[in-house]
DNA sequence: CTGAAAGCGCTTACAG
DNA sequence: CTGAAAGCGCTTACAG
C-alpha cells in the first residue's frame, strides 16, 4: 500500500521567485521568457534562482490569459490500426519539436463518441484539430468546422472545402501498381475495392481505370470486387473472384489489410501466390513484408504525412495562411507476392 | 487558399450566461455543476440558456482554480509499436469515460526526450502520468517520482517500489507455453530472450527454467540465447542454435517479435516450422496470427492492462490508497507453430 | 438559495 | 528597465 496524500505539495509560483529574488513578479515573467525589456544582467539572476528553486511555469494559467493552450487535439478512429498509429506517431514528433503537446482520444467511428472527443478538445480550448481517421462520419467535418479552430485532416474519406487536408496522391499510385502487373504480363487484373462511396476507395478505382485504358486493356465488371478494408472483407471478396469462369491473373487490392484476406484466402483454397494469383496492396504496414509471400505494395509515407500535417497545423496557427490540399506521393514496394502469370 | 484570422470569434463565458439569465455568474457556475445549492428551476433554466447559447465551460480557467486538470500524461517509446498502442488504446478508453482527457508523449527511449516530456507535463500540470514504454532509461522512474503526481507503470522494466505497476505475471505464462512444448513430446526445448537486464526476460526465463525442473528436465546452457527483442535479433540467435551440434526441436521466443525473426531464419534455411522446429511466442500481436505458420504465444491482454492501469489512476486520484502492484495472467494461444517433434 | 469578494498563476498594457 | 494594476474565466468560502 502507499498513498499520494504525500504528494500534494505546493508548488512553486513567479511570486515565490519573485519573493526570493527581490523584484515584482511581471519582472519574473519577463525575465523567464527572454524579454528585452529585462536587465540582462538581473534577467540572467532570476533564471538562476527560478532554476535553483526548482520553477517550472504554469501552463494552465499562461494559457488562460494568452488564450494560446498549445496544445493541439488529435482524433483518430483507434490508434491499434497501425496505419494511425504512425500517422500520429508523425504529428507528435513535430509538435513535441514546436513544444506543443497533443491530446489524444479514439472515435472508435462512433458518432457519440465523436461529439464527445470534440465536446471535450472545445473545453479545454485546443489550438487545433487534427483529424487521421480512416472513417470519419460525414457529419463529423461540419460538426469540427463549427469550433473555430483551425481543422487538418490525414486521408478523410469525406473532403471539405473548409478544411484543411494531407492526402495520399491516390490516382497515380494505383496506377503505378496495376501498370507493375501489367508489365509483369498480366492481362485479367481485379480490383478489390473497400466499401462504396470512400473517397480513396474510389481515387484507386480510378487508378485501375486509367491503367487499364493506359495499356488499352479492356475494364471487365466482373472483376471488381468489394471488402470491408480489412482481411475478412478481403477472403469473402476473394472467394468471389475464385468463382469466376476465368478468375484473374493479378488483383490490386484497396489496402494491405485486405490483400492479407485474399492472400490467405487463395493459398487455404489451395493455390498460390504468385504462382497462381499476384496480389498487390497499398499502405506498407509492418506487416506486409511479414506475410507469406511478403506484399508487393504501394508504401504510404505514414510517418512523413503526420508530420505535414502538424507543419500545416504550425503554419495556420501563425500566418493563418495556408494551401487547402496536400497531396503526397506513394511509392511502389515489389516484393514476391508477383509475379509474372503463369497463363494468360 | 484560405485564413483562419476569421476564427478570431469571442467565446461565451459563464459571465455572458449570466447576464442573460439575470443572475450572478456564480449561481451559473452552480447551476451548470448542477449544484444543490441552487433553485432547481432557476438552476434549469440557466441550464437551459447556457445551452441555447452554446456556451462550453472554459477546461483551463477551471483548472487554474480547482488545480485539478483533469488529465494524465501518457509516455511511450514509440506509440507505433502494436503492443502500445493497444495499451493505450485502453488508457484512453477510460480516461475518456471518466472525463479525463490525455496527451500523448513519445519518448523514443531517448533520455533527452523522456525529460523534455516529463517537464512538459509538469508544466501543464496533468493529475497523473502513466507510462507504457518496453524501454525506459533506468534513471526514468526517479526523475518521475520527483513530480509529485501518482504514477502507474505498465510492464516497465525497471519496477521500482515508490510507483504503482500493472504487469503481465510472466512466470505461470512462461510456465504453461513451456509445458505447451513438453505435453508436445519435446525435450530439447531452447529459450531465446530479450537483451540482458530486463525484467521481463529476467521473469520469463524464470518460468522456462520451472517448467524444465517441474518435468524433470535438464537445464542445458547451450540452449539460452538472446535476440533483441525484434525480428533481427531473432534471426540472428536462431543462426545460433542451428549451429549447435543438437540444434532443439523447440524455441520458447521472449516475444512475438522475436519468434518471427526465428521463423523467417528457420524457413529461410529450408527447415520447417513446426515441421522441424517448433516456436512459441509471447504478446499475441495482432501480426502473430498472420504470419506463416500462424504463432502459437502467449496472449498478454494489452488492453485491458491498459484499462487497468487507468483503473488504478482514478482509484489514486480520489482516495489515494491501492495496491502498488498488478499482476494480469497471459493466456496460451495455441495456433500452427507448434507441433510435436519429429524425432526426439 | 443568492451574490459580492477573493483568488488560482500567469501576461500585458500602462505609468514612471 | 521596473512595478502596480487589471484581467483571463472560472470556483469557493463568506455573508446575507
Amino acid at each position: 500500500m502507499s498513498t499520494s496524500r504525500d504528494l500534494e505539495m505546493k508548488q512553486i509560483s513567479i511570486k515565490d521567485v519573485a519573493r526570493a529574488a527581490h523584484v515584482s513578479h511581471p519582472t519574473v515573467s519577463r525575465a523567464l521568457r527572454f524579454s528585452p525589456l529585462v536587465n540582462a544582467k538581473t534577467a540572467e539572476r532570476i533564471r538562476d534562482i527560478a532554476g535553483r528553486m526548482g520553477y517550472q511555469p504554469n501552463a494552465v494559467a499562461r494559457g488562460l490569459v494568452t488564450k494560446k493552450t498549445g496544445t493541439i487535439g488529435v482524433v483518430v478512429t483507434s490508434i491499434s490500426d497501425p496505419f494511425i498509429a504512425d500517422v500520429v506517431s508523425g504529428i507528435e514528433e513535430v509538435a513535441n519539436d514546436h513544444a506543443y503537446s497533443v491530446f489524444l482520444a479514439n472515435s472508435n467511428a462512433d458518432p457519440a463518441r465523436e461529439i464527445k472527443v470534440v465536446q471535450s478538445f472545445q473545453e479545454r480550448r485546443v489550438d487545433g484539430i487534427l483529424v487521421a481517421a480512416s472513417r470519419v462520419g460525414a457529419l463529423y467535418v461540419p460538426l469540427l468546422s463549427r469550433l473555430r479552430v483551425p481543422i487538418v485532416l490525414i486521408n478523410n474519406q469525406h473532403p471539405d472545402e473548409f478544411v484543411h487536408s494531407v492526402v495520399i496522391d491516390n490516382v497515380p499510385a494505383s496506377i503505378s501498381a496495376v501498370q507493375h502487373l501489367i508489365g509483369l504480363g498480366h492481362r485479367r487484373i481485379a480490383y478489390m475495392g473497400d466499401q462504396f462511396g470512400f473517397h480513396s476507395d474510389t481515387e484507386r478505382f480510378a487508378g485501375y481505370r486509367q491503367a487499364l485504358t493506359l495499356a488499352d486493356y479492356p475494364f471487365l465488371p466482373e472483376l471488381v470486387v468489394h471488402g470491408d478494408g480489412k482481411p475478412e472483407g478481403g477472403g469473402q471478396a476473394m472467394d468471389k473472384l475464385l468463382a469466376l469462369p476465368a478468375p484473374p491473373t493479378a488483383v490490386f487490392c484497396y489496402n494491405d489489410m485486405t490483400a492479407i484476406g485474399a492472400l490467405r484466402r487463395i493459398r487455404s483454397r489451395g493455390l498460390s501466390v504468385p504462382g497462381d494469383i499476384s496480389i498487390v496492396g497499398f499502405d506498407d504496414l509492418f506487416i506486409a513484408s511479414y506475410v507469406d509471400p511478403p506484399l508487393t505494395t504501394v508504401r504510404q509515407p505514414k510517418q512523413p504525412m503526420g508530420r505535414m500535417a502538424m507543419e500545416i497545423m504550425l503554419k495556420l496557427l501563425s500566418d493563418g495562411q495556408h494551401e487547402t490540399i496536400i497531396r503526397m506521393q506513394g511509392e511502389l514496394v515489389v516484393r514476391a507476392s508477383t509475379a509474372p502469370p503463369k497463363r494468360n
